[in-house]
DNA sequence: CCCCCCCC
């Protein structure tokens, strides 16, 4: 299948002319910057006649690099980019083209091959270079966007709408305003002027270490072309931390340009500014829709379960219940800390626990169930639950005005009392038992099987207890579960206590065999879980063992063949150097048959795609 | 020039 590529584009926008959305075919991609998780990749691209290595991708298309939606010989539409000029001592100043945004017309793989014969276009000898006899649709042809604007009405004050990168760049039209995107930020060129929109910004905060203290405040910002992190310290603190304010556009020149530490910034970009005293910064006082503002990309809580701990995510919820503020002492620092738990749930009827900290815990109200919206909480894992964390670097909204915070809101409102939630965080009322798998599942999966333990839940049938040693004599002690070693004099020792005892408790650590049609498992079952198992006290089970046989057995022909529900925690042990997988439940609850008919409910749905009700 | 992001 052979494409029209837009002929001759890449010599009219390396020579600073424009062109409207050109189709261009990529020839190949190769990342700038390896050391960096964010991205940046220089691309090869094609117009049929030129070959334009000088060209890469604004960081926010990297992702489609690595999807595989944008590989070798897709054939792309333009519909944004600039030509940045890189100013270059020896050789004179270098255009290159920034890649804003692109649709894929068709994907590399159906096209196949490299369209026509390009060569590389070298800007020396443009002059040399033929000129394609193809018309292509170039800046000397109207625009269909000035065409419009041309019949509508023009009020003396109106000033032209926005019209992409081509005419606001220094680089495509001189005529107009002078600013550059973010997107072509690099610490080789630094006369820049950058129109954006602050996200957030951060409290002022103060440091003390060996190279000595002050104060220092950052903020995110956005343009089109992507997004960057700015930081101002102490005099520029005085100066611009109040006229800063979020979700106001300013323009902003003459910072310090350098390298993101990713470990602190998740922003996609490799490069991050620092004010100077040279920096300017000035507010426009227009608005500009066509700078994004504060993007979430939310997730639904349900995935946070899954999530990995650490990662960074955006998600919404309405606040269910709000703890107290609770004081502590961070151990590592030693710093008075003051956080809030919340639960917050979603339409995926999950429940999540939000950790909130300093001023925000203490600001919080949640007794009205406001929604919560969050960019970038970090995911932490705890007990074998989930939950997640404000960074400083996180956006907090209550009850923002976006049509998924009126959409939760009303649905929560129309919740009945009797909604029940699947806590993924291990502290809130349920407790946490991960994913639920068939007994077979989890066993395939390896659950357990890495370094460290794992939580599951599960519908399992106990199809056998052991009943030799499935109860000890232990330790009166509160706290203590070792086993007694009885003397035979009336006194039990623990060994752990060091002490000799009158008396001794009952404890339980059963053997369970438990099973579904996927699969059985042994597992082991301590106390209370245990209790809840047999349904009688450990007390009760030492006493008919010695006392009563036949009771003692009832106990556990009553549970055989009984189906419960199940939290395990699978976890490798090592014993006399062999390595097993060892699993022991810690919650065994009598089957909820509600909730169980809505998970097969979901489950169905989830695999068949059919709305079941 | 910060870079802490905490706790059970």
């Amino acid at each position: 299948m052979s494409y029209e590529l837009t002929k001759g584009a890449i010599q009219t926008i390396m020579t600073g002319g424009e062109v409207v959305c050109p189709v261009l075919q990529i020839l190949g991609s190769k990342e700038i910057s390896s050391n960096n998780p964010s991205k940046r990749y220089r691309i090869l691209i094609s117009d049929g006649v030129h070959l334009n290595s000088y060209a890469m991708l604004a960081s926010h298309l990297t992702p489609m690099l690595l999807s595989g939606e944008l590989v070798e010989n897709s054939v792309v539409k333009i519909t944004n980019h600039v030509a940045s000029i890189v100013k270059n001592a020896d050789k004179g100043d270098k255009r290159i083209m920034v890649i804003l945004d692109l649709e894929v017309i068709m994907h590399g793989a159906q096209v196949g091959m490299k369209i026509g014969n390009p060569v590389q276009f070298d800007p020396n000898q443009q002059s040399q270079q033929p000129i394609p006899s193809q018309p292509a649709p170039q800046a000397s042809q109207p625009k269909p966007q000035l065409q419009q604007r041309i019949n509508e009405p023009v009020t003396p004050k109106s000033k032209p709408a926005f019209n992409g990168y081509q005419n606001e760049t220094i680089y495509n039209s001189p005529k107009t305003t002078k600013t550059h995107p973010i997107a072509s930020i690099s610490p080789y060129q630094n006369n820049w002027t950058i129109k954006v929109r602050v996200t957030s910004k951060s409290q002022v905060r103060t440091w003390s270490n060996a190279k000595g203290e002050g104060k220092l405040f950052s903020m995110d910002l956005v343009d089109e072309s992507g997004e960057i992190r700015a930081t101002a310290f102490k005099d520029q603190v005085d100066k611009f931390y109040d006229m800063i304010e979020e979700d106001k556009l300013y323009y902003i020149s003459k910072c310090q340009v350098k390298m993101a530490n990713k470990k602190f910034c998740t922003l996609n970009n490799n490069y991050e500014l620092s004010f100077t005293s040279e920096t300017q910064v000035i507010p426009c006082v227009e608005e500009d829709t066509a700078i994004p503002k504060l993007q979430f990309n939310f997730a639904s809580l349900s995935t946070i379960q899954d999530a990995e701990a650490g990662s960074i995510l955006d998600f919404i919820g309405v606040c269910k219940t709000s703890g107290d503020v609770v004081s502590l002492t961070a151990r590592t620092t030693n710093r008075e800390l003051k956080k809030r738990d919340i639960t917050i749930v979603d339409r995926s009827l999950t429940a999540v626990t939000l950790t909130l900290w300093g001023n925000q815990a203490e600001e919080f109200r949640g007794d009205t169930h406001p929604v919560v919206a969050v960019k970038g909480g970090k995911v932490s894992e705890f007990g074998g639950g989930k939950s997640v964390s404000l960074l400083a670097s996180s956006v907090l909204q209550v009850n923002p005005d976006i049509p998924e915070a009126h959409r939760l809101k009303g649905w929560f409102d129309d919740l009945t009392e009797d909604a029940k939630f699947n806590s993924v965080s291990s502290r809130s009322e349920s407790g946490s038992g991960g994913k639920w798998y068939l007994i077979g599942e989890a066993v395939a999966s390896k659950v357990g099987c890495g370094e460290k333990a794992e939580y599951f839940s599960t519908y399992a049938t106990v199809m056998h207890v052991r009943q030799e040693r499935c109860v000890y004599k232990a330790c009166p002690t509160p706290d203590c579960q070792k086993k007694v070693i009885d003397q035979n004099t009336g006194q039990y020792k623990c060994e752990k206590c060091n002490r000799e005892f009158d008396s001794f408790k009952y404890r339980l650590m059963l053997s369970v065999d438990i099973g579904d049609f996927s699969g059985h498992q042994w597992i082991t079952i301590f106390q209370e879980a245990a209790e809840e198992l047999l349904g009688v006290s450990a007390e009760t089970v030492g006493r008919l063992q010695e006392e009563n046989t036949s009771q003692f057995g009832d106990i556990f022909r009553n549970v055989t063949l009984q189906p419960f529900q199940f939290k395990l925690r699978a976890k490798m042990e090592t014993y006399n150097d062999e390595s097993r997988l060892k699993m022991s439940a810690f919650s065994v609850k009598k089957p909820d048959v509600n909730d169980r008919c809505r998970r097969l409910l979901s489950e169905i749905r989830e695999l068949s795609g059919i709305e079941v009700r």
